[in-house]
DNA sequence: GATATATTTCTTGATGTCGAGATAATTGAG
DNA sequence: CTCAATTATCTCGACATCAAGAAATATATC
């Protein structure tokens, strides 16, 4: 009896009145979302990086060359604020990983660039991150696999319309 | 085509190397994760509660009476640190929804019970809670839902061992 | 062109969390 | 019984985040 179903089983003894099938799936949404969090933590911290510095480093990569965004830009791909943006990019610069340039074409805006370092760093992370994936889904056979992506995608489909 | 399948196909693009399935299952389950989050927070915020004070005042609700139970105790459902269950009792106690007590059985202890207040401000809260979950799964059919909730048991238990 | 409105980024103050260590009481080995 | 080890809780400092708003520039309307 898995930790989630212990709760449900307890709101069902103190409150019978309430259907608590939606809280066993968020529940357990929230639940695997935070194993899965910490261990990927884990392997980030061996290449110097938290989850917020390689979110930020991994969407200048796989942008593609010149491997440079806005902040704004940068947000669009995170759910964070600007405030937040502006400290993860301060962080990062002082690491030596990006640069902020002027942006030629808006005096408003600069543009945040991997240096060369920053790019190696991040796709050293990547390779070891999506081991680190594979092997946290490697509990699920690939039916399992498969069929779970697929009626998460549905349900995230749902979420953002 | 959703977030998560722009950033696979990016990685595709310039990691060709990388097995990116994995990467689009857990990141779908952060995304949803995420935005269940900021949903639920909505909602709690309506009778005064975050998700953190919510998470103490459901757990003691749902123990049935007493309604009271240590720090310890309430540590070992949240996965939160010993400190940040100090600060949210103490946030919770200057609200008057709960109270401490010294455990009589353990001189080194102390017992967090739910107030008159606290009983009522959690149950009215969880009533809105349930309703508002039911909306956000409701996108899914039955059978969906019950093959989501069958598969994310399955992976729940290969990481929680 | 002048002026109001938008947008982009950064600043500031408040809050929640963590991690390490302090304090106090209990437990267990001799 | 005594003293070391363990356990339960709290304190403190650091840090990430958010929300609101400031500053600078761009855009649109007249």
């Amino acid at each position: 009896m898995s930790h989630v179903d212990l709760i449900l089983e307890q709101w069902r003894r103190e409150r019978p009145d309430l259907d608590v099938e939606p809280m066993g799936l968020t529940g357990r949404i929230k639940r695997i979302g935070g194993h899965i969090t910490r261990e990927i933590e884990s392997v980030l911290e061996e290449h110097g990086l938290n989850l917020a510095s390689f979110d930020v480093l991994a969407t200048l990569r796989r942008a593609g060359p010149p491997h440079s965004l806005s902040p704004g830009e940068l947000l669009e791909n995170m759910m964070v604020t600007s405030g937040t943006m502006t400290h993860r990019i301060d962080q990062l610069e002082r690491k030596g990983w990006v640069e902020r340039f002027q942006n030629p074409d808006d005096g408003r805006g600069v543009l945040v660039a991997l240096t060369h370092e920053g790019f190696e760093v991040v796709d050293r992370a990547v390779t070891d991150h999506v081991d680190n994936l594979a092997r946290l889904t490697g509990g699920l056979s690939e039916s399992e696999f498969r069929r779970l992506d697929r009626l998460l995608t549905r349900w995230l489909a749902t979420l953002e319309p």
